[in-house]
RNA sequence: GCUUCUUUAGCUCAGCUGGUUAGAGCAUCUGACUGUUAAUCAGAGGGUCCCUGGUUCGAGCCCAGGAAGGAGCGCCA
């Protein structure tokens, strides 16, 4: 008989039916009672055996942990918990996992802090937290290739290892075939990359932006969704050295067109996750709310996780300048106060608590600033009329800081030309990028989003290494 | 990279002014019970007190150095 998946026996399952199903056994109360899961739900299909009627050293293998195959009839539940259950009428061991052993993994049955289960990221996907969080997170992948896909845009698979050092976007990992004790030398003693696998330097990817123009400069609307890699030493709960990242780039659109798109694209995930994850989403809802309890008031969120999701879908983003902002943070009261451990003026770039203030405190929900000084910007980014500023944005959310940065890029030849001597990126690294502005050159904007950030604020989730299946981050590499 | 906190049983933690045999809850095991929902009740096993060195009659506790992890900051998405 044909396996069903736990998922589809609780939704569709028919009383009387009966069922194969197959699944890793989380708890066994009483001696009669299975709770199966199968990771096609957070639920549990719950299992009923007349202990009476089995092998007693069978029962005994059924502990938490094991896997096993049960058939039986589909039966209402004579409990409380649950609509249906199966009374089983065979139990197949598929696989066993000793009591004594399991103990010391997160499979023991109780509560886990999530550095311990970070330890154990090979095993974590066996929690209702982690099942439920990596659920998601492929929930939210795919609401990305469909919220593209609807309107037009391609997907455009831009090179992981690449040969520019241009993005200035951060350190780079070097890629090499080069043996690290004897590599080949120059006569002044420099690496000879002549010699290395591609001939010259490559590094691994830190944005895909600049080979992404170059795909929306013929095919018109195109996006990324690829790995990300900086070498920085960040020890944050924000940072990964590696991480995903979805870029989408349009031509003729300027930075207004781009803000829509970012927000609309936004709510649309945070729609499409509200509509299809509701089990998953109310699981990591409560358990946030308990979380909160052992907090003190003063640091716990004003509003649920689900609260928080429906504000940023139903609410219009609180848009302005750079310049607006940093004269509110002239006139807030902790500049006033001196609370701020940084000085505000303008041409700093904000801070962590500036960002947060006017996030958090000052608007309540997320910010889109716009227009930065061109100093503190990408080269590509373009340049306002004012001479001083750049048609830049960044989007902060709150809890998360800047889940995305773009702007409209400078598509002007000659302006382009003067702002790589300024930042000294040289010609002949980036030819073919300023090639595009010499034929047909059009106005465009594209930004970059954080996918691994944009989980973390889907499933409340305050780590970002517990959001990715594996992370990669300094001096951690382990699975 | 900087600041700060933590490290004691499988997990989460307590451990008094430096003093005899290092504790609790959960988990595991054994037994009882059997329509349970983090099942319940009784009992048992389980320790390199992160590592190295020092002070002391005596160190889980004090001092020095190191390691690992968390949080915050910087860099950024």
């Amino acid at each position: 008989m044909k396996r069903s998946k736990v998922i589809e026996v609780l939704t569709d399952g028919s009383v009387g039916s009966k069922v194969v199903v197959k699944g890793w056994v989380r708890a066994f109360r009483s001696n009669r009672f299975i709770q199966l899961n199968d990771g096609s739900t957070i639920k549990n299909i719950q299992a009923v055996v007349d202990f009476e009627n089995f092998d007693e050293a069978l029962l005994k293998r059924i502990t938490t942990g094991s896997a096993i195959a049960v058939t039986g009839e589909l039966v209402e539940s004579q409990g409380a918990g649950q609509a249906v259950e199966i009374q089983v009428e065979g139990i197949e061991i598929l696989g066993d996992a000793n009591p004594d052993e399991v103990q010391r993994t997160v499979m023991q049955p109780k509560r886990h802090s999530l550095e311990f289960l970070r330890e154990q990221a090979h095993l974590r996907f066996r929690t209702n937290t982690f099942g439920a969080v990596f659920r998601i997170r492929h929930a939210v992948a795919y609401a990305i290739h469909k919220f593209f896909n609807d309107r037009g845009f391609y997907y455009l698979h831009t090179p992981i290892v690449t040969g520019s050092d241009a993005e200035g976007a951060g350190e780079m990992f070097r890629v090499t075939t080069l043996d690290p004790i004897n590599p080949p030398l120059n006569e002044d003693g420099s690496v000879n990359y002549k010699e290395d696998f591609f001939g010259k330097p490559v590094n691994l990817t830190v944005s895909g932006q600049l080979e992404a123009e170059l795909g929306a400069l013929a095919l018109g609307q195109v996006y990324t969704f690829g790995p990300t890699f900086r070498a920085e030493n960040s020890n944050t709960s924000r940072h990964l050295a590696e991480f995903w990242m979805i870029e989408p780039e349009v031509a003729f659109n300027d930075l207004k067109d781009n803000m829509d798109l970012t927000e609309s694209f936004l709510k649309y995930i945070v729609d499409y996750v509200l509509e299809n994850c509701k089990d998953d989403l109310a699981f990591l809802n409560e358990r946030e709310a308990n979380e909160q309890k052992t907090k003190p008031q003063n640091e716990r969120n004003e509003m649920s996780l689900i609260e928080r999701l429906e504000f940023v879908s139903k609410n219009d983003f609180k848009r302005l300048t750079y310049t607006e902002a940093i004269d509110l943070l002239l006139q807030s009261k902790p500049y006033k106060k001196g609370q701020f451990k940084f000085d505000v003026k303008w041409g700093i770039d904000l801070q962590s608590e500036h960002e947060r203030y006017l996030v958090e405190k000052e608007f309540n929900c997320p910010v889109i600033l716009t227009d930065y000084p061109a100093e503190i910007k990408a080269f590509y980014m373009r340049q306002n009329d004012d001479g001083k500023t750049v048609a830049a944005m960044d989007v902060l959310f709150p809890g998360i800081g800047e889940i995305v940065g773009g702007s409209q890029r400078e598509e002007r030849f000659d302006v382009l030309k003067e702002k790589c001597k300024a930042f000294d990126i040289h010609e002949e690294e980036i030819w073919w990028y300023l090639e595009t502005r010499k034929f047909g050159t059009v106005p465009h904007a594209g930004f970059g989003l954080g996918f691994e950030r944009m989980i973390m604020f889907v499933t409340g989730m305050t780590n970002i290494r517990d959001v990715i299946p594996f992370p990669r981050t300094p001096q951690n590499a382990e699975f």
